[in-house]
DNA sequence: TGTACATCAGTGAACGCGCGTTCACTGATGTAC
DNA sequence: TGTACATCAGTGAACGCGCGTTCACTGATGTAC
């Protein structure tokens, strides 16, 4: 079989696109090649004509989920309105439950801290590209300190959204959802009122 | 070989305390039955002398974690003086930089949130025990509600020490443990001015 | 008090299985003549 | 324009290894006589 020039590319890109979704509901330990693989349509053996290694799809796909996420927050109403609308969306049942759909840090950032090097810088290199926009609307004039806190709030999110995933109790589940919107809503005003 | 009455509690109680350290390095998936019965210095056929199955003793460390955790937390300074030590204790560099040691949500709560329903069951109770007594501190007068907003905060941290722990700048994630501390006491006291 | 035996915590080899990785091979298509 | 060939993305079986779990066995000690 040989193919057209872009058809490799598309291959790399649909596996990496998968396996964020797999990876994402089963962890990267809980991810074998063989599942990873039969997910994007193909067998084993096809994998390393695109990577070098398991830990170098990792950090693909690190790198491609943090992306997708930056433009995600990229594309919404500028301003504190949006801000607001993107966090009581982020601490959403929906986006809870939709773990293959959701947030990569909610749904693996303690297997990324344990991860080789490679796949944390990807991860920092990331998250410091996707907190700008966050950045940008807290504070336009003042972006380092702005870049702290908008990381800041958005780990509290993280692990808000991670408890609430680990939680037998439905209502407790929930209520921890709201009381987290109240939170990321607090810190985000205190910020406003110091200036 | 036989033993006293109490040398099968004491083998299970070690079996537990080391898995527990082994699961916060390496997590769940990552670490093996013979790693984790060598740590307790014993081969791998005498672990299901005492446990039904892997998953069973996951669920055994977790109940285990956050029982030793919740009796740290009761055994500080009472009221906010107590409080804030935690805080600061909590999001420490020591305290990110020794998983081994430290708090079992930060090193694990995305993979629990992947675990069976023992697994989570024994999170959410623990976690709902442990938590009284940072909810006593912050309204001694309605526990309801302040448990939520305990546990909020608490999730906070827990966060904000994963993010801390996966970035690879040192500067970046030694600003955001400062931030993080800032957050926290700015959460617990916007909880004061309220009433 | 001394001896025979029952107990049972722990041993260590083996089970089938899936892991990450390698490699000789296939075969459809673009290119050269 | 038609044919032969080179390319190379993907195949699928195999590698050694460690996984979680099972099981026949060991042997030190408490108990019964």
């Amino acid at each position: 079989m040989r193919y057209g020039k872009e058809h490799k590319q598309a291959t790399r890109r649909r596996i990496i696109e998968r396996a964020g979704r797999r990876f994402k509901r089963d962890g990267f330990d809980g991810s074998g090649m063989s599942t990873l693989m039969a997910d994007a349509g193909l067998t084993t053996g096809a994998f390393y004509g695109h990577f070098a290694s398991k830990d170098d799809l990792v950090a693909a796909v690190v790198a491609d989920q943090l992306g997708k996420q930056s433009e995600s927050f990229h594309s919404r109403a500028p301003g504190r309105a949006g801000l607001e609308q993107l966090v009581r969306e982020y601490l959403s049942v929906q986006q809870r439950d939709n773990r293959e759909d959701g947030c990569p840090s909610a749904a693996l950032l303690d297997e990324i801290g344990r991860c080789t090097d490679t796949a944390k810088q990807a991860y920092t290199d990331g998250m410091l590209a996707g907190i700008e926009n966050i950045a940008a609307r807290l504070a336009p004039h003042d972006p380092p300190s702005a870049r702290i806190k908008a990381l800041t709030v958005f780990a509290m999110m993280v692990g808000t959204l991670q408890l609430s995933r680990a939680l037998t109790d439905p209502r407790l589940a929930a209520d921890i959802l709201e009381q987290g919107i109240d939170n990321a809503l607090t810190l985000f005003g205190a910020d406003e009122h110091q200036r």
